[in-house]
DNA sequence: TTTTTTTACGCAATCGTTCCCGGCAACGAT
DNA sequence: ATCGTTGCCGGGAACGATTGCGTAAAAAAA
């Protein structure tokens, strides 16, 4: 079960000539003749020479590879995300290190620790729904790994980092939802300390502000766990169609929380929008092909994937410490099909 | 940008010791005392003292870490499949070096070339649709890299295989189609060459023939690239419809393509299940939820990862050459819900 | 011809760890 | 008093590559 052995001794040996020669002139070093040159690059080309990244890790102390930590991959957003991370650190000779939270603090620090034992040059995160306490994060970064937040962010850590508006995505659809005559439009999302909850219940707040519509806080549902059972969102659902005022709509603030109400709804046969409205934040593909087709707001995720990487590979190579760290604002896009539009029209899909 | 530092050198200094001693005492060897593995012990821990993994791979030629090559990342069945990789790997230590060829052959080359030049202990593959020659891993496997294909493998290699049963998968989805009182059956494919292309195609000829009903080479379209394009799909349907005797099902043997071709449908206006019926392989989790609620065929991907994964392991980590080899066949599930169901019923939401 | 400079290469240290080989006490046995 | 044992520990060579420094021979300058 041995691979492959060819090194540069092999080659230093079989020419007759010292290891530093042949690196030297692999390295198309002045103080190699180019007859030696040849001779050597001609052979190591022959024998199929690749360096040894191991080494050459051991001896830089940089290993050329990155990790990522989400909560989950086999999520349309994250695995939209990680393309775009693997296509920017392949194209830049990193290899990527995925890890999965889960939603969960305890395997998010287990996930941290192996990561960093695994001696990586940076770190991608978006942190998970039960986090409460960062100084895993803080620690780390103080001790100088190179960090870039994407989606969920740590305010208090002063990085780079990539997110959408969200704040603008949960107004604007909760003012569709609005201009479409909803009245009483409820919130369900993950846990509140979570950046993307505060930033999209912020928006919510406001456009129902703006509207002179009072925010009634047992119309913001919140699942601890992210939506990750389903149960979760079926006893928030149902809490909140037991309220004195039932709501007439629910904006759902993740992808798993959309598709999970929309579930809930259909099993206890409501009609999305007659009886009650849908709109939601997702990445999915198959959301225009759902009944009824789903009005969502869509993350950027691949570009998002990419922009960050490209930032953490800036922190990586960059010689001297940087200080300067910005937060990219991406748009979110607005997509509004038919759950969240009341009157009944013929299926145009858009 | 300098990252932490504390080796098995500083420890050795700060207790009076040479490194020999306080590596053996950090292995626990018998030929160190009581005291002194104690003193070192509480001093590793003390200055949080990991070994660095680069140094010890350089020493023990190993990386601990195994390659995938999938397709895609962000398609259900390789997200869910990378997600059970991920889980096993991870509790046995090794970690998982993602990468996808976006069903080129050029980009599995180059990946295949990325992932050995990294130095792998191991690779997981499920080779792309457009791959005709498997020379490189013929090659890659002789020179000793264990490998271990998943979904669609190579049969011309002998190693440890994971798979679902995708004839009876197909024949099964087929029958299901035909009770249904649908006679004229299409397929919609992806390349010929491709292992889970054959095995389907012959469930799906074996239905047919088996109630005597002709097999037409015209009732079969293939996609080049897998469906990664709609166009494709477009043109794969749009030249099923025109057909002198219309096909009055499809049976669409991948993800991308049952998705795909519904959306082709519905952009023709063609009510699915009552002018058209289909049926198809997918893992996406939202199905259920699509109107019509499709009926699928479902791989157990999370499994399959697992177990491919698990098999791996045992390659890398054998201490004798591996000869004797297994081909695991899953079984995929059939859900039969709307979209395959001729005569109208109320929506019963499996 | 002698001295200086240049050219072209080798030696050895280094990265962090393991492990083979020795070595030196202390101890019981002769 | 001498000889093996045993227990404990250090020196140093690997693993594969880079690189500062030293130096022979050849070329140039004196």
């Amino acid at each position: 079960m041995k691979f492959e052995a060819v090194t540069i001794k092999d080659i230093a040996k079989a020419l007759g000539l010292s290891t530093s020669t042949v690196s030297r002139a692999l390295r198309d070093s002045y103080e190699i003749s180019p007859e030696t040159k040849k001779l050597v690059l001609e052979y190591a080309e022959k024998i199929n020479y690749h360096p040894n990244p191991i080494a050459l890790s051991l001896k830089e102390r940089r290993t050329r590879s990155i990790g990522v930590i989400v909560s989950e991959i086999a999520n349309s957003f994250f695995s939209q995300a990680i393309d775009g991370i693997e296509s920017v650190a392949y194209s830049k000779g990193y290899n990527v290190i995925i890890t999965q939270s889960r939603e969960s603090a305890e395997r998010e620090a287990i996930n941290l620790n192996y990561l960093t034992s695994r001696s990586i040059d940076g770190l991608l995160v978006s942190v998970s729904a039960e986090t409460h306490d960062f100084s895993l994060f803080k620690e780390l970064y103080q001790r100088g790994m190179p960090i870039v937040f994407f989606d969920r962010i740590v305010n208090e850590i002063d990085t780079h980092k990539v997110i959408v508006d969200n704040y603008k995505g949960a107004y604007d659809a909760t003012m569709a939802l609005i201009r479409e005559g909803y009245e009483h439009i409820a919130a369900i999302t993950s846990t509140a300390i979570l950046s993307i909850t505060r930033e999209r219940l912020a928006g919510y707040r406001a456009a129902l502000a703006d509207h002179g519509i009072p925010v009634g806080e047992e119309m913001i549902r919140y699942c601890p766990h992210g939506g990750q059972s389903l149960q979760e969102v079926q006893e928030a659902v149902t809490g909140l169609l037991s309220l004195p005022v039932r709501p007439d709509a629910i904006l759902a603030l993740s992808d798993k929380l959309t598709t999970g109400s929309l579930r809930v709804l259909k099993e206890k046969n409501l009609r999305v929008p007659d009886d009650i409205g849908l709109f939601g934040f997702s990445n999915s593909d198959t959301t225009e092909l759902i009944a009824p087709a789903l009005s969502i707001i869509k993350q950027p995720a691949l570009e998002m994937g990419e922009i960050a990487t490209t930032l953490l590979l800036q922190l990586i190579e960059s010689k001297h410490p940087v200080t300067d760290f910005e937060t990219r604002v991406l748009a979110p896009q607005l997509i509004i099909r038919e759950s969240s539009v009341r009157k009944k029209r013929n299926a145009i899909v858009s």
